[in-house]
RNA sequence: GGCCCCUUCGUCUAGCGGUCCAGGACACUGGGUUUUCAUCCCAGCAAUCACGGGUUCGAAUCCCGUAGGGGUCACCA
């Protein structure tokens, strides 16, 4: 017996910008799919006109590239199941609906918008469920094509197993006639997801909380159909800031592709984002591409919903930085550089790298962390005030120990070993703790706040630069 | 309001009846590594496991309540 292809698919409709929240559901589908060989499907779903943003299909899809998501099938791409774009697949969604029609199971909505609205805040006003069951008409009117079309519910409670969740319940007073399709043809979620998710063999799927109180009634619409659901699992929230709320647009949540134009990894975006809700069970918090393919299961996946530590990103790309080679980091952060370093060769730009890799936590970090190694930055003698070090010594002393500490090095060669050696001796001729000494050439040859280790640094700046820059520091000091 | 779901350090979490007066990680604090910032290493801070009842020799773990939070009740997804 060989066992199901498993098939997955991420179907979000077309509004915007992933954020973590959903591209989280997207990852888990991913994860699962890749894990049993299986194939993931893009499908959008477009049938909300009103709503719809221009671009924001292309935008989802150059999302889900960035982070390595690639999609077996999709609208870009087809397959055997296609079109992939609900917007293209009405007249399959009308086939479908006239079954429905056909088996007494769909009828037309005679009402008007304003008249089911009416209902709905009756219903509320009296602090009661809103069923459109309750003012069902006994005789709807032939259905034209014109007026939403019905599901006619038959309640019943349901249990049911989430692959996440675990068992579930709910009473027959949750089932209702929800729309079909609508008014102006386009079928609603509720009922084209089913149809495709059957037409294209889905197996599992999985989407975000807010879903779960309409699974019922997804349920009623199958056995209505004749059709086997696919096993289904519930993604918790990704929370907002306070931890109360979910993740949203609305309240600033950040466009995915953002964090990859920071610079973020994908592979550590991607790490970040699969152990926000789920872990494999050990203490394990740093995982590659391929491990989280290996030991991923929606059972570990967490039950209630997880904030949003834009700080554990930060240290987790920082984790992926250092265990990348130096190579392929080169090629990862190829456009971070501050735009002087155009004018260095590509091996003088391995030199700074290499030196700045175990400090480096984002890719846009690189500017600062490296700008003084491309550009003479302007001296500022306000950096020797704020050294904790050095604030309590007088200038002369200052522009005593560095032109000491010019004389040795205008008689090096520069090579690592010479420098490192030539910093020593001067700790002893000058009888200077490092912490002062260092400090000064430090600020003399940088100008910067912070740099990497001071022989490490001399070495790559180069003979001519450091003592033009000595000078300058001397001068202005 | 009805229905459904959730509840362990500030945050992400381990834990599926005894090895837990609760372990790891982020953040924070202090210390160490020839300067700074960072890495790395040590140490510290931090949850009476939402609360209250049971069950049991024994409960963060099982059961029942309560509270808090979230979701849903669209011709949005």
């Amino acid at each position: 017996m060989t066992a199901m292809t498993v098939r997955t698919r991420f179907a979000p409709s077309p509004t915007g910008y992933v954020h973590v929240g959903s591209i989280r559901t997207a990852l888990f589908a991913w994860l699962l799919a890749q894990q049993n060989n299986g194939v993931f499907i893009l499908r959008l779903e477009d049938t909300d006109k009103a709503r719809e943003v221009a671009g924001s299909g292309e935008h989802i899809m150059e999302s889900l590239k960035r982070l390595g998501l690639q999609w077996d099938e999709g609208p870009d791409i087809g397959g055997p199941y296609g079109p992939y774009k609900q917007s293209e697949r009405l007249a399959t969604y009308r086939h479908w609906a006239q079954k429905l029609i056909d088996s007494g199971r769909a009828y037309a909505d005679p009402y008007s918008p304003e008249q089911v609205e009416r209902f709905r805040t009756d219903a509320k006003a009296a602090k009661h469920p809103f069923l459109y069951r309750d003012h069902r008409p006994n005789s709807p009117p032939k259905w034209d094509g014109t007026q939403p079309l019905r599901f006619h519910s038959e309640p019943k409670p349901y249990h049911w197993h989430d692959e996440v969740l675990g068992d579930l319940s709910a009473g027959a007073e949750v089932i209702d006639d929800f729309v079909l399709l609508k008014a102006d043809g386009y079928p609603t979620y509720n009922f084209a997801h089913i149809i495709d998710d059957h037409l294209m063999q889905i197996t599992h799927v999985i989407r975000s909380q807010e879903f779960t109180a309409s699974v019922p009634r997804y349920l009623n619409l199958y056995e209505a159909l004749r059709l086997e659901h696919p096993l289904l699992a519930t993604m918790p929230y990704v929370m907002g800031p306070g931890g109360k709320k979910k993740l949203s647009k609305r309240d600033g949540a950040k466009d995915v592709l953002d964090y990859v134009r920071q610079g973020f990894l994908p592979e550590a975006l991607v790490n970040f984002i699969a152990t926000l809700g789920w872990n494999d069970g050990t203490e394990q918090e740093i995982f590659s591409m391929d491990e989280l393919i290996k030991k991923f299961s929606l059972e570990r996946v967490q039950r209630s919903g997880a904030q949003f530590d834009e700080q554990r990103l930060i240290w987790m790309d920082g984790c992926h930085i250092r265990q990348l080679p130096l190579e392929k980091l080169y090629k990862k952060v190829e456009h971070f550089w501050p735009k002087e370093a155009t004018n260095y060769d590509t091996e003088y730009k391995h030199r700074v790298l290499a030196l700045v890799q175990d400090r480096l936590k984002y890719g846009a970090e690189l500017v600062e962390l490296t700008k003084f190694f491309f550009t003479d930055l302007s001296v500022d003698a306000s950096l020797l005030d704020s050294s904790k070090q050095l604030k309590k010594i007088d200038r002369q002393t200052i522009k005593k120990l560095l032109n000491q500490a010019k004389a040795s090095l205008e008689q090096s060669d520069f090579t690592l070993d010479d420098v490192t050696h030539r910093l020593n001796e001067l700790l002893e001729t000058t009888a200077q703790k490092p912490a002062v000494l260092f400090s000064i050439i430090r600020i003399a040859t940088t100008q910067a706040p912070a740099s990497p280790g001071l022989a490490d640094t001399l070495a790559v700046l180069g003979k001519e630069r450091s003592l033009d820059r000595i000078d300058q520091a001397l001068a202005a000091w």
